[in-house]
Order: structure tokens, then sequence, then C-alpha cells
DNA sequence: AATAAAGGTTAACAGCGTTTGGAAAGCCCA
DNA sequence: TGGGCTTTCCAAACGCTGTTAACCTTTATT
């Protein structure tokens, strides 16, 4: 029975066009354009279909958002595998972060309700800053031997510096003075590892 | 001829109770749930007259921000001249601005698009972080001898590290836990003050 | 062929920011 | 005191939004 098959192939189909289309017109239009009846009109479906693929418009978002963690997760544990140093590993994280941000600052901002970006459940998001099993963290514990109270606290400022700069630099700069921030960032980033070290 | 001046005072009044009303339904539900219509309720006019005081929404929101910084660079100024010492001043200052966080946690979110809430207009945004004038700029620069354009990176690295961290904190921490937060905020404050000195 | 199920749409609800047209009230001058 | 004028204010509407209910039409099963 390969109809049921090709049925279930469709639904994956329209379900990653919907998330697709609503990226797409995040990029052009900002978050704060994108609606259920706009992305309806594009995949050529009328407006509730969307509520079979998607439980609400808030659901849609975490779904990105959650995506694009997995996404950055992944590149994370490449890293980790790839690099011995951990000061090595941690630059090639936050140069990881910074291209994502620049490759697809819709998703960023969805991930870190940046720009009329609001995605209201925040399980996701929590979780995904969580310490539990997080490349991030044991790397920072691997950088100097130390208490896993002190790491925690390394690990927070290594958000808030990272989160801190992207977010900064992609709601107050234009578009094309960004590539002239990364290295700022980037050395940012290189001093904050020699201080932990 | 008193009546024109009673009017005026009155026009004051409404725009002020305006103001005060959007703050208190964003403390109370979020600012999702601010809308033109329900502050029309609580201050007992019909909907359109709040257009006679704000252009639109989301310039009644640009208000509540630029009121929200100037009472913080108010802040700001008061500590410059109270301590000499720069490193003693940052650390009132990021005392000061997690206070701010915490008593005004709404209008925090309007200054910063946190939380649901999202002022388009981000002119008074980023004059207000640029350095110009800037008291944080300049009690950088007086920490240590160094180039402007040193003070500058130091400058944005002390807002990612502020920023971030509140933002962060806002966002991921129920209320009662965020007191907890505070000491690992300033102890990482304290930090990274002496690294730049 | 008749019946059940699936897929999809139209129309509606309640709410939003914002604008228009006109009513009511207050003021000034004769 | 009455008439005209200005100011103040609001009901209603427009075009959006997310979401739901009811219905129709196509497909699959018995």
């Amino acid at each position: 029975m390969g109809i049921i098959e090709r049925r279930e192939r469709l639904k994956k189909q329209v379900r990653s066009d919907i998330v697709k289309t609503a990226k797409e017109i995040a990029r052009e239009d900002g978050w704060q354009a994108v609606s259920i009846r706009k992305i309806a009109d594009v995949i050529e479906y009328s407006p509730p279909i969307l509520y079979e693929y998607f439980e609400s418009k808030d659901k849609l978002l975490e779904t990105i958002r959650a995506e694009g963690f997995a996404a950055l997760r992944d590149e994370f544990e490449r890293i980790k595998h790839v690099y011995r140093q951990p000061e090595k590993q941690l630059a090639e994280i936050a140069q990881c972060i910074w291209n994502f941000s620049v490759e697809q600052p819709e998703v960023f901002q969805v991930m870190f309700n940046l720009e009329g970006a609001y995605c209201q459940s925040k399980q996701v998001y929590i979780q995904e800053m969580n310490i539990i099993k997080n490349p991030v963290w044991e790397m920072i514990a691997t950088l100097r031997p130390k208490s896993g109270e002190m790491v925690t606290k390394t690990y927070y400022e290594w958000w808030c510096l990272t989160y801190g700069f992207i977010s900064i630099t992609m709601t107050t700069q234009p578009r094309h003075a960004i590539p002239h921030a990364e290295p700022i960032y980037m050395e940012g980033v290189r001093r904050f590892i020699r201080s932990v070290m």
C-alpha cells in the first residue's frame, strides 16, 4: 500500500513548506509580517489547514526555535569532536553562533525573541540554555579545573557575552555594518576565554 | 485666564494616565495584553482619544522607552557626582540598572524589547546606547588610560554583559529566583571591571 | 453502488490598530 | 438670552489578526 506512504510524504512536505514559508516571509519583511493567512496564501491552502500541522502560531514558532537550537547543537557536537583544546573549541563555537546569526537571522530572532519575533512558550529555550549535557558547559569545565558552580557562572557569562553581543549588534547595526562587528566580537570572545583559563 | 491653564493641566494628566495605564496592564498581564482599547477602557475615554496624545501605539511605547532611559541616565549622572573612583562608579551603575530591572520590569522590557514588548522605532534606543557624552563610556575611559577605540570596545562589552545578564535572567528565571541571581551578576561585573583596569 | 472517512473550504467570532463623520458640549460675541 | 463657532468626544467602520465551527466534496471501504 504505497498510498498511505505517499500521503505521509505529502503531509511532511506540507509541514516543512509551512515552516519554510514562515521563515521566508520573516526574512523578507520581518516576523511582524508573518501571519497564518499569508503563509496559507503562499502554500496555496486555506488558513484552517495550518492548524492540522501546528496547534497554534506560537507552536509553529516554537518548532522553528527548536529546529534552530538543534542545528546549533549539532554543530557544537561536531566542533567538540574535531578540535581537542577547549579554548579552540569555544572560539569555534562562538564563530559558529555568529555565522548562524548572519546566515539565518530570522531563525536566530525566533530563538531569542528578537526584532518582533515573539514565541511565548519558553520550554525549549530554557531547556536549551540549561547546563545538563551542554557541550559549552563541558568545554568550560575542561578549560581549567574548578568547581561545578564556578563553571556554571562562567557558562552564564559566556552566554551573556555571546547573546548580548549578537543581539545588540543585530538590533542596532544596519545590515551592511554587521561584518565589521565580527572581529570585535571574536576578539571579545578570545579575551574572555583567556581570562577564564 | 485660568481656563486655558486648567485645560493644559488636564491634557498633561490624561497623557500621563495613558502611560501609567499602559505600564500597569503590562506589569499585570504582560505587554502582549496591552491594547489601545484596554487603555481607553481604564482611563474612561474612547479609543480615538489616545491618538490625540500619541501618534500611534508604537510612539506610546517609544515614549515609555525614552522616559526609562532618561530616568536611568539621571541616576548615572548622580552616581558620577557622588563617587570618585571609576570602578566604584561602574559597580554602582551596574547595581542601579539591576535595581531598575527589578523594580520596573515592564519599563525595562520596553527599553530592550523583551518579553513581547516590541517598539519598532529604534532611534531612542540607538541614540541612548551611543558613546557620545555617555557617562558609562567616560567612566571606562577614566578607568585606565587607553585609546578611544579601545574604550568603545570595552564599553560595548560592558553592555553585552549587563544587558545579556539581565535579559537572560528576566526571560529564563521565575520571579522568585531573580534575587538569587543578583550576586552572581554583581560578581561578574566586578570581575569585568578588574579585568579592564 | 452505498456508506464511511478524509481533506479542504467558507464563513464567522472576537479582538486588534487606526480613521472617518458627525454629534454634543463649551465658549464667545451680539 | 440667543446664535454661531470652536473644541471635545465618540460610534461606527475598515482592514487586519488568530482561531473555530459547519459544511461540502473527494476519496476509500464495505
